[in-house]
DNA sequence: GTTTGCATGTAAACGGTTACATGATTGG
DNA sequence: CCAATCATGTAACCGTTTACATGCAAAC
């Protein structure tokens, strides 16, 4: 999914800058399932507004940097559902993690160790994130989002706790 | 993980083509968690050879098309290592069908329906690669690999069939 | 006094995909 | 006869990240 159509769609919930846009990237429930960073969003929300599929509004503040509003246009709003009635793209699991893994056999014990450890810590972090954004008052199907995440991550979990003692055991013992 | 690694990786099994490469990608037990085309294997194939992490024989076979198979070399090998003694990159898990389902409540009832149907259909084609692949003979590390692949699937087939109801209901009712 | 938060933006670099070019052989 | 498999490679394009530039205010 492309910054442009998340952008939309994190606009159809409400008008925002482009700061409070990676803001929710980085805290709600999608939080794990899609990214961007400013140098994608600013482009994107100029080109949006090119389109006129946003509206801006520039705020001057007090004691901070100006700021630019934006919302979603009718037009835009059209845009967003159109590209959510077209063929989704496939979801991508890209894990660095699984590879490393495959090669177990060829790392010392004690680096499987940490991997696999440092995995699971960030997993179980990820974990209670979302327990705490699901717990919140939020849209259903936020709530949704959120589990589904969760379901995830707990299995991935569950997982490496049953087969860590395992995997370790691929590693090389270190040399005396 | 890029693309470089990777081959590296692969090759650390074993000598392969370019193509045969590729078709690790696609067959293989870490198919679900990486992946690359023709377009960046061949030229990093060919950055590896010049940085002498590789070597190449060249191969003249009778109806079939010349084939050039690489190996890798103990320098190629121990950049590999290095490279997974490295801190990995994070996992991550981008998913347009999570992005959409966020925003259900603004999709016709039939679309999240086809949506989140195509999406088990699709899960489950990979479970029964991924069962397949786990039972031949393989080893125990990739034996892992696909396992942890299954049993994320796995959890989001099950998720999603328990709440494939609830999903839907989010969904608009079409106007009279 | 340093880090964090607020706030916007640009340019270069990067890594990758898509499409194209070529061509014989085998299987349905 | 057509599609798929084997096999390599290039070039254009694309979206994104990273680094940079700027700057004040509040919190630690």
């Amino acid at each position: 999914m492309d910054v442009r159509t998340i952008c939309l769609g994190i606009l159809t919930r409400g008008s925002a800058t482009g700061y409070e846009i990676k803001k929710t990237f980085e805290e709600g429930s999608l939080q794990h399932f899609a990214e961007a960073s400013f140098g994608s969003i600013y482009p994107a929300l100029s080109r949006l507004t090119e389109e006129a599929l946003v509206s801006v509004r520039e705020e001057s503040q007090e004691k901070r940097p100006d700021r630019k509003v934006y919302s979603i246009t009718p037009a835009g709003r059209s845009a967003f559902l159109a590209a959510l009635m077209k063929p989704l793209p496939e979801d991508r699991h890209r894990s660095p993690f699984a590879f490393a893994m495959l090669f177990s056999d060829l790392l010392p014990q004690a680096r499987v160790r940490a991997l696999v450890d440092g995995y699971i810590e960030q997993a179980e972090k990820k974990l209670a994130q979302l327990q705490q954004s699901a717990g919140g008052q939020i849209l259903p199907n936020e709530r949704f989002a959120a589990e589904f995440g969760h379901a995830m991550y707990q299995s991935i979990v569950d997982f490496l706790r049953t087969r860590r003692a395992e995997i370790e055991q691929q590693g090389l013992q270190a040399a005396e």
